[in-house]
DNA sequence: TAAAATTTAATTGTGCACAATTTATTTTAT
DNA sequence: ATAAAATAAATTGTGCACAATTAAATTTTA
């Protein structure tokens, strides 16, 4: 009897683990000029947003720990991409924000998006459906934790 | 103007970075009783295929380098799940096979990929598309490197 | 055939990622 | 008001992941 369930090309979850670091790859290439790694533009992405947040809510918008934001976030102040503050209302909570030059990075960060798209070449139909399908795997898999 | 590229709920690859770490966590949770991680697990679905293979082709059919194969690799060694030799014919590669306890291991692994397939959940249609959405992904993202 | 180039793994160093624990602070329940 | 519980972040320890370098063996080439 075949065992086709335990072939490796027959993994989905090994595609999806490939394709994560091969994009990550790419990214690094784009993201050298502003001397960041991929989680740490994560990082940026949110600061480009919201101005401040707390140590607990990045965590919560990039699905990370404090195990794994503490050292990158001390590595980022080390590189004076942002400042870190404890919160004068309540002292466990610690506030991250942007520095000038945090701040005056997403001019440079503005063309990584379509630079990325265009390396996938992904077409309009394609895009959609795959933002769909991992959208509803993140819901689905989410809700189970 | 609104800066919608730079937006992270916009960011296809934040959720396929996402949706890589949350399939992981499942399958830690499953692999748990093999006393295997992920990658680990990659690497004995390719053994029960192979029989032996060299570091060399791991690699290449892993995406990883010995950067990452080589330590990988003792501690499976250390765990005795697999055995390492230098190949006769040529000093340099090293060939890798299962042990006793790698072989039997199988059995235990065959409810696996069923049981992450039902925890996604997903269907057929999106099952197939992400499929094909991700191999054409990695082929393109390959070609170019 | 001996030197140069190439190939294969291993090593070194940096940066996540996460489970488990610890520390400090705040909230709650008595 | 205070002891217990809960919360937020940091720390510790393990395991990838990868760039760059190193070491050893093999192949190519002059």
């Amino acid at each position: 009897m075949e065992n086709n369930q335990l072939k490796l090309e027959n993994q989905i979850c090994f595609k999806i683990y490939s394709a994560e670091r091969e994009i990550t790859k790419l990214y690094r290439n784009l993201l050298e000029e502003l001397d960041v790694t991929y989680p740490q533009y994560l990082v940026l992405l949110v600061l480009w947003e919201e101005k401040s947040v707390t140590v607990k809510e990045l965590g919560q918008k990039l699905f990370l720990d404090s195990g794994t934001l503490s050292p990158m976030l001390k590595r980022m102040e080390g590189n004076n991409l942002i400042d870190r503050r404890r919160s004068l209302e309540d002292e466990r909570t610690v506030i991250i924000s942007l520095t000038k030059k945090g701040e005056d990075l997403k001019n440079k960060a503005q063309c990584i998006p379509s630079k990325l798209l265009e390396n996938l070449s992904l077409d309009m139909k394609e895009l959609k459906s795959l933002n769909q399908t991992l959208s509803s795997i993140l819901n689905r898999i989410q809700q189970k934790i």
